[in-house]
DNA sequence: GGCTCTTGGTTGAGAGTTCAATCAAGAGGA
DNA sequence: TCCTCTTGATTGAACTCTCAACCAAGAGCC
């Protein structure tokens, strides 16, 4: 038997939904305007730029960015080609590939960290309350508990 | 002068980000293993199925989809072909075209709203108290009036 | 060594989305 | 009426993402 939503849940949802749409969109809008790229290949820069050496293996990498392999593939493969990061294969296990930020990428990366701290900001921080912050982050941790299990004992 | 994220802010646009991408895309995976179409057509055939007449006109439905006119052409003209979605235009002003859900498409909704139902208990209030479905609730209403103002005043 | 299974990653095709350009119809003003 | 501006919607090309198929390298086992 299906347990429909109650309307506090339905108001939540769909809430939720235009919330967290509108803001990935906007946030996409103002890197592809400023910067040519959308959100998911910034997201790719960055965590490449906090890592050690700035240099992730693709499975990693795919973890961190919530992406698909195959996803991640294509994109670095075309930011391999802009030059703002490269692929070497590892030599301790040939079959993993290391993805490094270039100097290149990691300028961009800097020139473009601005404008999209600030599109957070605009989108999600200046709405809320300190305390906001802190629930928003324990719903979504509560959340990523079910949807990622595995994930959720690292964190 | 760019006002970077603090470690809290930091924690919480993480696990928004995460929590929202892969809630979205076992969404999306339910869907289209299950319906053979993503969560954005689902959301299209229930807003219509909720209008007056099953009926909408496209700037109307794009708006309650958050979707852009064009995608949402795009989208309509898919679900015609398979019969769930009829457009005609309006007699009254002959630019706007009302797009309504058939009875084919209602019956499809149907079919498919216990599992998507399903799949959002488990990834979103499954994870959450009734308190923090108020929270997230209001988190997201203020989101949307920074977001979408003009939309807002409507809510 | 040879066989199979698993892991890490890439590839190509198909589908959805975005952006810019376009078009048609209504509205407003000279 | 005619011209212009705006609104509602569609179109095609470029791009991103997904899915399934694939390939190569390690691991385990006989």
């Amino acid at each position: 038997m299906t347990r429909w939503l109650n309307a506090d849940e339905q108001r939540a949802w769909l809430a939720f939904l235009g919330a967290s749409e509108l803001l990935m969109s906007s946030l996409d809008a103002q890197l592809q305007r400023d910067a040519g790229f959308p959100h998911a290949y910034y997201a790719i820069l960055a965590q490449l730029s906090a890592a050690p050496d700035r240099t992730l293996r693709m499975s990693d990498l795919a973890w961190v960015v919530n992406a698909s392999a195959s996803r991640l593939s294509h994109a670095v493969g075309k930011l391999e080609e802009r030059g703002w990061v490269s692929r070497q294969t590892c030599a301790g296990d040939r079959r993993v590939t290391l993805a490094t930020l270039t100097d290149d990428g990691f300028a961009v990366l800097q020139d473009q960290a601005p404008g999209h701290v600030d599109a957070v900001r605009k989108g999600l921080f200046d709405a809320l309350s300190p305390e906001q912050v802190g629930q928003l982050e324990q719903i979504c941790t509560a959340m990523l508990g079910v949807l990622d299990p595995s994930g959720s004992c690292r964190r």
